[in-house]
DNA sequence: GGCATTGAGTTCACCGAGTCAACATAAGGG
DNA sequence: CCCTTATGTTGACTCGGTGAACTCAATGCC
């Protein structure tokens, strides 16, 4: 790298400013570039036949008056990118080229007491498969994005300890995974991997503050501050399923009493539900509620409301613009979204709940997370592009 | 200002580099200052020379082997800081000239039930006093930075409706202040103000991720996100006095019920304490209970107890590496603060519970406010001075 | 006192990079 | 066929950073 200051890092800046320009604006002219970025026409020309022979950009005429113009264009990332969601119950595995499209996907259950050597044995084998399948090479993978409904320590890599997955605690899934794979690997939380998708596809996009409710078999946060995930100091930011909502509540798995956990979180809908309704899942809860079920729907809305007291003293805290609810409890639209933005006018300083947006997600709940790991990894080969192009333009 | 991309440009970042540089280690020597940036020594010498020319910095001999080095430090910036932070029941004016120094200070009791006028009107004539006695002329003062004990909406200008002050609702302060000072004024939260002083000079320096808990009268959090005050979409944020700690508690003054300041707050601590102790002052309580009076001294450990569940709901969210106590309940110390990380370590995840740091703020609770619109000052004046170098040197 | 030594800052020739203006280019219109 | 229109390229010029040579001011040693 050029020393900071010198000419050379001034030229270098002037690649990334017009690669950014196109990687934003699409394909644009160098006289767009130039009005855009500010440079010269001349520098703008500079720039871009250097990124041409290095096969950062490529051009191609367009039809107009005069002279023909010719777009310059972002050249297509090589590779693959690679996301490994897992839930409750199962792995979701999806293979992309960039942006939020899939070229392939494949859902596979998992036992609900499994260990996390299997999890990850099982996730790696059907990247492998999808690989295979999709006719490319296990070496094509760039970087792989890999999801856990747990707080993740960045600190020290492991697992903390009151996710839903018993089995996988302390493990550093990152490594184990990197390992099994050989490429490159991501590791986050699903509620911040769900926000990032929403902030670069969703209802967060261009959103500055916002916050993304998971509402799942638990509860989780993503937050997005300042346009980007917000992790805290050791990558455990948006826990808000242990949030104490009555000091006097029901004992949690955490081992505190009247989590938010212990209202709204699928052990408890579930277990409201048993003696009326018997045994469901999570899923079937939901899909009643849509047909009409009364008291589906009820226990639902109960648990918005209790969500929405949560949310509150969240929109308190950060005053966001918006609020996004994802997960599969966000299925269920208006029904629960209504109750939660009660208790949030009702609980919130009224100058907050005034300002704030409270809607559903734009994803689908069952591959927002893998979108978000998919974005995740994108960045991650981003990054990698924007490095060797630098390297190799000494 | 030049083009971005510019050569022009360019010179202009080396400048603002050595001047940061400057700022950052103190007095420097030439050979110094391009070992830190990274520039080469002749560019350090033009860049000194302009700056020394245009005023900006000065050049003092230092002794040692060899030829005398030249240690290029800092000129001082020209002209006095303000500070006017108004309390629940009085005003305090501070003036400065950079830095956390005080050159003078005055308070002055205000009416309980004041209008604003009239507190903004004491302000600016305490200001005005100050600058005379210390001998200065009212335009030497470059900005002034003024704190509210109230949510402040950084869109409308406005003061939130539930802060401590009834009078001052819906009036746009910052404009009237202006009006009244001639000068630029700042206007932030008390709380946001505090923890923008200790991010400075106190317990958050350096700090990436930290909350700063102001109990006083009320209860407010500041919140320093990677290492800036975060204020969030509105300004609003940071509000943590009226989460709902029990949805079925007693009736708050912002409508809501079960709020925290409703356990907290000075009205809730001296209710409790009238039938033995009679009609007491926030500021008698806490001297009392350092006295060692056992009821003062169990009402307030019980306060910090109920902070600490609030502040365990923000460790979870947030995952901050320190949480520092402010406010005059700080004065007490570990009194407060004992029961306070009982009941973060007892609430919040324990990832999280066991990284953070939990500590009294080293700042005087009665100054830290000043201290900190001080430092809001001080930041305008800079910004100022810099903007104004670079329009001195086309 | 004279003189080498030491290390800081300055000067200068050089070169890389941005800019302006002139120019080459590639259509469509009359 | 030439003019118009609009784009991209080229070249002379200037600005700014750099390395190497140089100046400068004191110390210490003889």
């Amino acid at each position: 790298m050029p020393a900071p200051g010198s000419q050379a890092s001034l030229r270098e800046m002037n690649r990334l400013r017009v690669l950014d320009t196109v990687r934003e604006h699409g394909a644009l002219t160098q006289v767009e570039i130039a009005g855009v970025t500010g440079l010269s026409a001349a520098t703008v020309s500079n720039v871009v036949k250097e990124l041409d022979s290095a096969g950062a950009v490529i051009l191609s005429p367009s039809i107009r008056n005069g002279r023909r113009a010719v777009r310059v264009s972002l050249a297509a990332s090589t590779g693959l990118i690679g996301a490994v969601v897992f839930g409750d119950r199962d792995v979701r595995v999806v293979i992309g080229t960039g942006g939020k499209e899939i070229v392939a996907q494949k859902r596979m259950p998992l036992p609900a007491d499994h260990a996390a050597d299997e999890g990850i044995d099982r996730g790696a084998r059907l990247i492998h498969e999808l690989i295979a399948h999709s006719g490319h090479m296990p070496s094509d993978v760039r970087a792989v994005g890999v999801g856990l409904p747990a707080p993740i320590d960045t600190v020290t890599g492991l697992v903390g300890s009151n996710g839903i997955l018993p089995g996988w605690r302390g493990v550093d899934v990152r490594a184990v995974m990197q390992e099994a794979l050989g490429t490159q690997v991501l590791l986050d939380n699903t509620a911040n991997l769900a926000a990032l998708g929403e902030a670069k596809f969703g209802a967060l996009q261009g959103v500055s503050t916002g916050v993304f409710i998971k509402a799942s078999y638990g509860v989780g946060a993503g937050l997005i501050l300042g346009g980007e995930v917000f992790r805290g100091s050791a990558g455990t930011a948006g826990e808000i399923g242990h949030v104490t909502i009555d000091e006097n509540g029901p004992v949690c798995r955490c081992g505190n009493r009247g989590c938010l956990d212990t209202f709204v979180g699928a052990q408890a809908v579930l277990t409201a539900l048993r003696a009326t309704h018997g045994s469901l899942t999570l899923r079937d809860v939901i899909s009643r509620a849509l047909d009409g079920d009364a008291g589906c729907r009820r226990v639902l809305e109960d648990s918005g409301r209790h969500v929405g007291v949560a949310v509150a003293g969240v929109v308190n805290l950060l005053n966001p613009e918006v609020v996004v609810l994802g997960g599969q409890v966000s299925r269920l639209g208006e029904i629960v979204l209504q109750p939660m933005r009660e208790a949030i006018e009702r609980c919130a300083i009224p100058s907050a709940a005034a300002t704030v947006d409270v809607r559903v997600g734009v994803l689908d709940p069952d591959v927002a997370d893998a979108v978000g790991a998919l974005a995740l990894a994108d960045q991650v080969r981003e990054d990698a592009d924007r490095a060797a192009l630098l390297v190799g333009q000494p």
